[in-house]
DNA sequence: AAGAAATACTCAGTGCCCTGACTAATCGGG
DNA sequence: CCCGATTAGTCAGGGCACTGAGTATTTCTT
């Protein structure tokens, strides 16, 4: 009776946009390195000896996901890690010569696979669909904290 | 050098997408029931009696995980699950009062954060932007299985 | 009626994603 | 110089999401 259709929320489209893409992912990429994998290599070859935390806000992951993440990878051979001699507390990340063959070899089939998952689209849309996509997700990423809590559902006794 | 710019990545940006969801409906909607949880209770409030398998299939989580969530709705008493007498090889799940309860007030809830997380888009690219998410979803659902699998990136000895 | 195939569900394993609590190192003021 | 605040990273815990293997039940086929 009360019930909503869910193809009107946007979270519900949301999920099963990456659910698609992790497909596609898996067909057309690869089965070993994953998506947010390839992110942290990118931002690896863009910017070598980046530090754990910059690398996360570049490619949009907070601190303990990057650092599975980035375990991963390091457990893989793809890169290395060493202490910051000028500052103890960071580790400094870099390519290995296997990372960086990994990525090239990736960055081809990537974009493969983003021309077939936006092929339904017309060129113009695409170029739309990203504009829409940004904007939503760079204004949600605006609102962080200043709201006050929500209200629990259950009133605790 | 070889760096490629991840804001052109649709994979990317869907990623962006859920996060920016997932940070908006905790802060709310609920810290508790989590956006797939409220699917599942939708899905059961239109159609009670449903087995586990066609709730997954409605709100597109496969087999593993839908018995998750609903393991932990059934542990909160917000659904009940018994064995369909026809056929021993189901489960029929149904809402309690309390499952009922919560639904109606997510319902609410989930609302008024669909229209915080729209409104940097007009009603009419609200629209372009449902259009669109959906396309390229159901389009990338229509690719499972039939591509051959990748090949694997290291030639194993 | 018996065996094969299909179906519903479970379980183990991997990976992403967040929060909150903790440790270690650095930095800033007094 | 020292103490408090900040910062980088770790760890435990909860939840989502998939695959592949296994069990029980039903259904199809002969």
């Amino acid at each position: 009776m009360a019930a909503v259709d869910l193809s009107a929320h946007p979270g519900h489209l949301a999920r099963r946009l990456q659910q698609a893409h992790y497909l596609l992912w898996n067909t057309m990429v690869s089965e070993e390195i994953t998506s947010p994998q390839f992110a942290v290599l990118n931002a690896l070859v863009a910017e070598p000896g980046l530090d754990q935390r910059s690398v996360g806000e570049r490619v949009g992951l907070d601190r303990s996901t990057i650092a599975e993440v980035i375990s991963r990878l390091g457990r893989r051979g793809l890169l290395d890690k060493v202490r910051d001699t000028q500052d103890g507390r960071r580790f400094l990340l870099r390519l290995t010569d296997e990372g960086v063959r990994v990525h090239r070899k990736l960055t081809v089939r990537t974009a493969r696979m983003n021309q077939v998952f936006l092929a339904p689209l017309s060129g113009e849309e695409q170029t739309v669909f990203f504009d829409l996509l940004q904007r939503v997700s760079d204004a949600a990423e605006g609102l962080r904290n200043p709201g006050a809590p929500v209200a629990p559902l259950v009133t605790q006794r």
